[in-house]
DNA sequence: GAGCATCGGGG
DNA sequence: GTGTACGATGCTC
C-alpha cells in the first residue's frame, strides 16, 4: 500500500465497470502532478417521511424504468439531522448513479407518505467533497496504488482518502493566454469564417507567439508554423509540455478558447488537452464557460468584474482600463482594426501585432498573479474550485460554505426552489438601509462613527435563520422592529445555524485582525478580506430567491434591526446634545458643536455598553470640516452627497457630479479648490473670488485648451444612437476621417463658438486652437454647474457667482 | 416611472 | 455534470 500527499485542484467523476468513480487532479507535496480516483463513494439523498409511516421498505422495492435503464434504490438507513431549527428522523436512501437519483426523486416527490425529499440536487462531485471534508488546494492524504491507466498524469487508485491540517498549495503554475483573430470587417466576430492568427503564451520563465505568416524578426519567442491547423496542434502540445495548474486568460471563457474550439472543430481536430485525454469543453447556456478536466481554467476578467470591479475607479472592464488601475500596465497601442490588411499584406508590421499579443497574455497573467491570493483564500473557506470562485454570485459562495458546514453540523439542506416558489419569491420585496437627509451646510468638528459588520453582527446577535423564525417556545416575546402589521421574532433559546456559521465568521476575522496589529502580511489580508466578504453575503443571501436558506422574512428583521440600531445612535447623540450631520445604513456623522472629542468617545462607549453580542460601533475618523449638501431623490430619500476635509488635509469627496470622468478637468479642478478653500481656510468669500476669477478667465479665453477637453466613452454603435450628442457627433466625423471608433472608444472634444447646437460646436482637440473654445458653455455647462450646489449650502446663488455684487451672506456660518 | 431588452468582455 | 445561473443601464410606452 503506498501513500500520497497532494493538492487536489480540479474534481470530477466517471462511470466505470458499473459504478461511480471519483477523480481528483492535483499537484503532489513533491510538486508532481496527479490524479487520484475514489472509487468508494455512493450517490444518495433524503427523503423526511411523514411520523409514523414506514417507507423505507416502500423505497427499497423501487425500480425505475428509464430508456431501457433501471434506476432502482440499493439500500435505505435511518439518521437522525436538523432541518430548520427541528431535530427529524430521515432516511438516506442509496442508489447506483449519480444519474439515478433525479430519476427516482422525480417518481416519489408525490408520495404522501413523505414530508420532504432533499439533497437530490447537490452536484456528485461536490457532494464528495463536502462529505470526505475535503477543500480544494489544501493537502489530502491518500492510501492506495499507482495504476496502469491512459491519462497525462500519473493515476493513483486510492482505497482511503483523507484531509487533515491546513497545508496548502502555494504557487499554483499558471499560463496566461490570448489569441488574435483575422476580422476584417470591423467588429463582428466570426468564428465560421475568420482564423486565428496569433497564439500567445506566458508563465514563469515562458514567453511564446505562435503565428502561421512569416516575416523577418530578432523575436525569439515568435514561432512560425504553416497554418491554422499547426497552430491549434501547438496549443495542444505547449500545454501538454507547461503542465499548468490554472489556465488564465482576459475574457478567455467566452472568447479565447470558445474560438479556438470552434476553429478546432472546424478542422475536426481534438482538443483532448484534458489530463484524463477529455476535450475542452465549452458550455453554451446562458453564459458560456470552457473547462478542461484536471486543469483550473480560470477567466481573470469575471472574478475581477465580481469581486473588485464594483470599488474601482474605472467604469470599463475592458483589459485596457483594469490593467492600468489594478497592476500600473497598459495595452501596447496599435491599430488593431488594421491587423487583418497587415496580415493580407504580408506587411513587417506583424512584428509589433505579435508583441501587442504577447503583451495582452502577460497582462493576464500579472492580473492573474495580483488576484491569486484572494482568490485562493476564498477556495479555502467555501470550498469551491478556482474556476467556480471566479463565476459564480455572492449568494452561491455564501451557499457552497453553507452546504460544507451543514455537514459538519448535521444540519439537513433545503431543496433549491422550483419554479413556481421562485416565481412567488421574486415578488417579494424589503426595506433597506436608512438614510438620514442631511441639513445643508457648512460644519466644523465632524466624527464618523460605524457598525463594524452591522448586518453580520445583526443576524449572530439576534439569532436571525430560517429555523429560530417565529419558534413555538418564545411566541410573545420580543419581536424585530419590522414595519407592518407582521411579526417575526427568533428563538431565544436555542441558537440557529446561520448565527452560528456568521458568528464564527466575525469571530475568526476578529482574531487575525488581532495578529495582524503585531504582523500584517499579505496572506493575512486576503484572508480578513474573503472573510468579511462572505459574512457581509450572509444577509443579501437570505433575501435572494435562489437560496436553498431564503428567508425573507429574516432578511427583512435584519434590515429592520440594522435601522433600529443606527436610529438608536441617532437618537441617543441628540439627546447628549450632538448634531447629527447624517447617516447612511451603518454610519453616522456628528458635529461636536464645542463638545471635545473625549465626549464623543465616552457617548461611543456608552452605547457600545448597550449593544448585544458582537455587535460593535467603531471610530471611523475625525474630519475637521465638512460641507453636506441635500438633494431629495424621488421616494429613495437624500442622495449620499458630501465632502469632508481630513486631519491630513486629504479631501474626501462623495457624490458631487464632477467626481465622475466625463467632466472637463477645469471644473474639477475649480471644485477641488473650492472646497478646499472653503474647508481647509474655511474662508467661503476667499472661494467666491476665485470662482470669479476663473470665470472670468474663460470669459476672456485664458485657460489653457487641455483643460477644457472633455471626453466621454462611445457605449455602442455610432448608428445606434438615437439622440446624437456632442461625443456621437464627434465619433461621427472621426469615422469620416477614416479612425474607427465604436463601443468603447474614449472620445475627447472641445466646445467650441461656431455652431447652433452643441453637437455642431463640438470639435476635436486637434482641429481647434487656444482661444477657440467656447466660455458661455464652460461658463453655464461646466464650471458653475460644479459648484453651484456648494455655494447653494452657503447662501449664494448662481447668480450671485456669475455678478459681481458681493453680499455676505456668510456671516452665519461663522 | 415601470417594464422590457441589451450589453458586458473579446478582434 | 444529482441544479441553475447575473446585474447594471438604456430605451420604450
Amino acid at each position: 500500500m503506498a501513500k500520497v500527499t497532494f493538492f487536489p485542484i480540479d474534481i470530477t467523476y466517471r462511470i466505470e465497470r458499473d459504478k461511480p468513480v471519483i477523480y481528483l487532479f492535483g499537484r503532489t507535496t513533491g510538486n508532481e502532478k496527479i490524479c487520484v480516483t475514489d472509487a468508494h463513494f455512493e450517490p444518495y439523498f433524503y427523503v423526511i417521511p411523514h411520523k409514523g409511516k414506514e417507507v423505507e421498505e416502500k423505497l427499497r422495492k423501487l425500480k425505475v424504468e428509464r430508456s431501457g435503464e433501471t434506476a432502482e434504490v440499493i439500500r435505505t438507513e435511518k439518521v437522525k439531522k436538523h432541518f430548520l431549527g427541528r431535530d427529524v428522523e430521515a432516511i438516506k436512501v442509496f442508489v447506483k448513479f449519480p444519474s439515478d437519483v433525479p430519476i427516482i426523486r422525480e417518481v416519489i416527490k408525490d408520495w404522501e407518505m413523505l414530508e420532504y425529499i432533499t439533497e437530490y440536487d447537490i452536484r456528485f462531485a461536490k457532494r464528495y467533497l463536502i462529505d470526505k471534508g475535503i477543500t480544494p488546494l489544501v493537502a489530502v492524504d491518500a492510501e492506495g496504488e499507482f495504476v496502469t491507466q491512459r491519462a497525462r498524469v500519473p493515476v493513483f487508485r486510492a482505497d482511503k482518502i483523507e484531509q487533515k491540517g491546513e497545508n496548502s498549495l502555494e504557487s499554483p503554475k499558471v499560463l496566461a493566454l490570448d489569441i488574435e483573430t483575422y476580422n476584417p470587417d470591423g467588429k463582428n466576430i466570426d468564428t465560421e469564417k475568420n482564423p486565428i492568427i496569433m497564439l500567445s503564451f506566458y508563465g514563469e520563465n515562458y514567453q511564446k507567439v505562435i503565428t502561421w505568416k512569416k516575416f523577418k524578426t530578432k523575436l525569439d519567442y515568435i514561432e512560425f508554423v504553416d497554418g491554422e491547423v499547426d497552430l491549434i496542434d501547438r496549443f495542444k502540445t505547449i500545454i501538454n509540455d507547461f503542465k499548468p495548474d490554472i489556465i488564465t486568460g482576459y475574457f478567455s471563457d467566452e472568447f479565447d478558447l470558445p474560438y479556438i474550439k470552434a476553429r478546432a472543430d472546424k478542422y475536426k481536430v481534438k482538443l483532448d488537452i484534458g489530463l484524463d485525454f477529455s476535450e475542452l469543453r465549452v458550455n453554451k447556456a446562458r453564459k458560456v464557460t470552457s473547462n478542461i478536466t484536471g486543469i483550473n481554467h480560470l477567466d481573470i476578467y469575471k472574478f475581477i468584474r465580481k469581486i473588485v470591479g464594483p470599488s474601482m475607479d474605472t467604469y470599463a472592464m475592458n483589459l485596457n482600463s483594469v490593467a492600468a488601475e489594478l497592476i500600473n500596465e497598459k495595452k501596447i497601442a496599435v491599430e488593431v482594426d488594421s491587423l487583418a490588411e497587415v496580415w493580407d499584406t504580408n506587411s513587417t508590421e506583424l512584428e509589433s501585432f505579435c508583441e501587442y499579443n504577447l503583451h495582452d497574455s502577460f497582462l493576464a497573467y500579472k492580473l492573474t498573479e495580483k488576484m491569486l491570493p484572494n482568490i485562493m483564500e476564498i477556495v479555502k473557506i467555501v470550498g469551491m474550485t478556482i474556476p467556480e470562485i471566479a463565476r459564480m454570485g455572492f449568494s452561491q459562495l455564501v451557499e457552497s460554505y453553507i452546504l460544507k458546514q451543514a455537514q459538519r453540523f448535521n444540519e439537513l439542506a433545503p431543496e433549491l426552489p422550483h419554479h413556481g416558489i421562485l416565481a412567488k419569491r421574486r415578488m417579494q420585496t424589503y426595506t433597506g438601509g436608512f438614510v438620514f437627509e442631511p441639513k445643508p451646510g457648512l460644519y466644523k468638528d465632524i466624527v464618523v462613527f460605524d457598525y463594524r459588520s452591522l448586518y453580520p453582527t445583526i443576524i449572530s446577535s439576534h439569532n436571525i435563520d430560517p429555523g429560530t423564525l417565529n419558534c413555538s417556545c418564545c411566541e410573545g416575546k420580543k419581536t424585530a422592529p419590522v414595519e407592518g402589521r407582521k411579526k417575526y421574532w427568533f428563538c431565544t433559546k436555542k441558537k440557529g445555524f446561520l448565527p452560528t456559521l456568521i458568528s464564527d465568521l466575525i469571530t475568526r476575522r476578529m482574531r487575525i485582525k488581532d495578529i495582524m496589529k503585531e504582523k500584517n502580511t499579505p496572506l493575512m489580508e486576503a484572508r480578513s478580506q474573503s472573510l468579511k466578504l462572505l459574512a457581509n453575503s450572509f444577509y443579501g443571501y437570505l433575501g435572494f430567491s435562489m437560496a436553498r436558506w431564503y428567508s425573507i422574512e429574516s432578511a427583512r428583521s435584519t434590515a429592520a434591526y440594522g435601522r433600529y440600531y443606527i436610529h438608536k445612535v441617532i437618537d441617543e447623540a441628540k439627546n447628549e446634545g450632538f448634531n447629527v450631520l447624517y447617516s447612511d445604513t451603518d454610519s453616522v456623522f456628528l458635529s461636536l458643536d464645542g463638545k471635545t472629542k473625549k465626549e464623543a468617545e465616552k457617548f461611543r462607549e456608552k452605547i457600545n455598553l448597550e449593544l448585544p453580542g458582537l455587535m460593535e460601533l467603531e471610530y471611523d475618523g475625525f474630519y475637521p470640516a465638512g460641507i453636506f449638501v441635500s438633494a431629495k431623490i424621488g421616494k429613495f430619500g437624500a442622495k449620499k452627497k458630501y465632502a469632508l476635509l481630513s486631519e491630513e488635509g486629504k479631501l474626501k469627496i462623495r457624490g458631487f457630479e464632477t467626481v465622475r470622468r466625463n467632466w472637463s478637468p477645469i471644473s474639477k479642478e475649480v471644485q477641488e479648490n473650492v472646497l478646499n478653500i472653503i474647508l481647509k481656510e474655511g474662508k467661503p468669500e476667499k472661494a467666491l473670488k476665485y470662482v470669479r476669477g476663473v470665470l472670468e478667465e474663460l470669459k476672456n479665453n485664458n485657460i489653457e485648451l487641455k483643460k477644457v477637453i472633455i471626453h466621454t466613452q462611445l457605449q455602442k454603435e455610432i448608428d445606434s444612437y438615437d439622440a446624437v450628442g456632442p461625443h456621437v457627433a464627434i465619433a461621427i466625423r472621426m469615422r469620416e476621417k477614416g479612425i474607427n471608433v465604436g463601443p468603447g472608444s474614449r472620445i475627447d472634444f472641445v466646445i467650441t463658438k461656431n455652431g447652433e447646437r452643441i453637437r455642431d460646436k463640438a470639435k476635436l482637440p486637434d482641429e481647434v486652437s487656444e482661444k477657440d473654445y467656447d466660455p458661455e458653455y464652460y461658463i453655464n455647462n461646466q464650471v458653475v454647474p460644479a459648484v453651484e450646489k456648494i455655494f447653494e449650502v452657503l447662501g449664494y446663488s448662481k447668480d450671485d457667482l456669475l455678478e459681481s455684487k458681493a453680499q455676505n451672506k456668510l456671516a452665519k456660518f461663522f
